[in-house]
DNA sequence: TTCCAATTCACATCAATATGCTATATAAAT
DNA sequence: ATTTATATAGCATATTGATGTGAATTGGAA
């Protein structure tokens, strides 16, 4: 039996909720709340294996309450956001603080009782439209920032030195190197990158992740 | 009827995906491949929908591939990636280069057909294993890195002009202060990072998002 | 073969940075 | 009431960094 917990402020949804997990043979609903400000003493006191957490409350945000569990170093209970709408910054939040599902109300019955399933087995149940955000944010930020400057493979050691904050004398001593050499290098970087100062050749790289 | 091209090594195996493509009233197989050495032209002759691409394939492997065809600029068709394994480093490169979805082949047939039709609508069919990883890594890369050093405001804005490269003069201007000032803020910001240098600073900055 | 990019090194010079010490004023905390 | 943290400022000094100019070597491309 799958212990659940539910927050849902909307007192119909919340019923009809209940009714769904407990009609179905393998859940026992713990209990069910219409707010999460004290969100993590309800855990301590049900113990649930999956959390059904809607978003959109009153007070304290779904979000807030999955924040306030994990940063209380509560990661064992799996987390379900469940909402409305599929906005890219609630999913953006949601996945970034540790919740193992991203669902949508429309989901179907049935379809949402599997997906609590797989979510307490270590699966990660998300509306296709909210999958594919996560795919997009992914994309986004580790698309190939194909501006390497045409560094020379030496120049990219010299950088990765700057980087780990090395002075010039140090670089020289890590690559057997004379300081004049490391100079160069330096000065044909700063050309390359078009910058003028160390710092912003090292933000520069880190912004594309030449580090 | 969702078009398709197959790319699988393995005979056996690509004759069954074959089958079970055919065999579906809603998919039309426009073509199947053993090798995906010639995926742009590929693509440019059978124009499919989505493409279902094994990963591990002699000569070039289905990631390569699908690098190929996003780099060539063609983003619309939905590449679906299809493996043994859901090692993280395959998992992460297909989905930081636009693969549409990421399957194991231990899918049931009928599974894999409602995924892929997933995928032809905007969708993001993964295995649940693929979607924790993905989650996982997110979490990874995002997590509050909740060091800052207890810098105080008038720091942190010394530091945030640091990163953008400023001087010394630079910044006394752009905060009406003294360079001298800047000087203390300084030495004040390297002693609670514990770093000695502008360049330590900024690179710290960038890990810890304070930036 | 000639040319170019990369790598190496040297010398010079001015600007920027790092650090130490000191000091005043203010607001918050004890 | 006294300490503490913050923000401000000045001065001195040694180190580091940025830039210019010049040059030798090497390996690969045109």
């Amino acid at each position: 039996m799958i212990k659940i917990c539910i927050y849902e402020d909307n007192k119909q949804m919340r019923e009809s909720l209940c009714l769904l997990i407990e009609s179905s043979g393998d859940f026992k609903l713990e209990a069910s709340f219409g707010h999460c400000v004290d969100v993590v003493n309800d855990y301590k006191r049900n113990r649930p294996d999956v959390i059904l957490m809607d978003i959109d409350m009153p007070g304290k945000s779904g979000i807030e309450g999955l924040i306030e569990l994990r940063t209380a170093g509560i990661t064992e209970v799996k987390v379900v956001m469940l909402t409305v709408f599929d906005d890219n910054a609630n999913v953006f939040e949601a996945i970034k603080n540790g919740a193992n599902g991203y669902l949508l109300k429309k989901t179907p019955p049935a379809q949402l009782l599997q997906y609590l399933k797989d979510a307490y087995e270590g699966g990660a149940p998300m509306t296709s439209s909210v999958a594919t955000q996560v795919l997009n944010m992914f994309t986004e930020v580790y698309k190939q920032k194909n501006d390497n400057y045409n560094l020379s493979e030496r120049e990219r050691e010299v950088l990765k030195a700057l980087v780990k904050g090395y002075s010039y004398k140090m670089i020289a001593d890590e690559l057997f190197i004379s300081i004049d050499t490391v100079r160069s290098h330096i000065k044909k970087i700063y050309e390359k990158m078009h910058v003028n100062s160390k710092t912003e050749a090292v933000a520069l790289a880190f912004r594309n992740n030449l580090h």
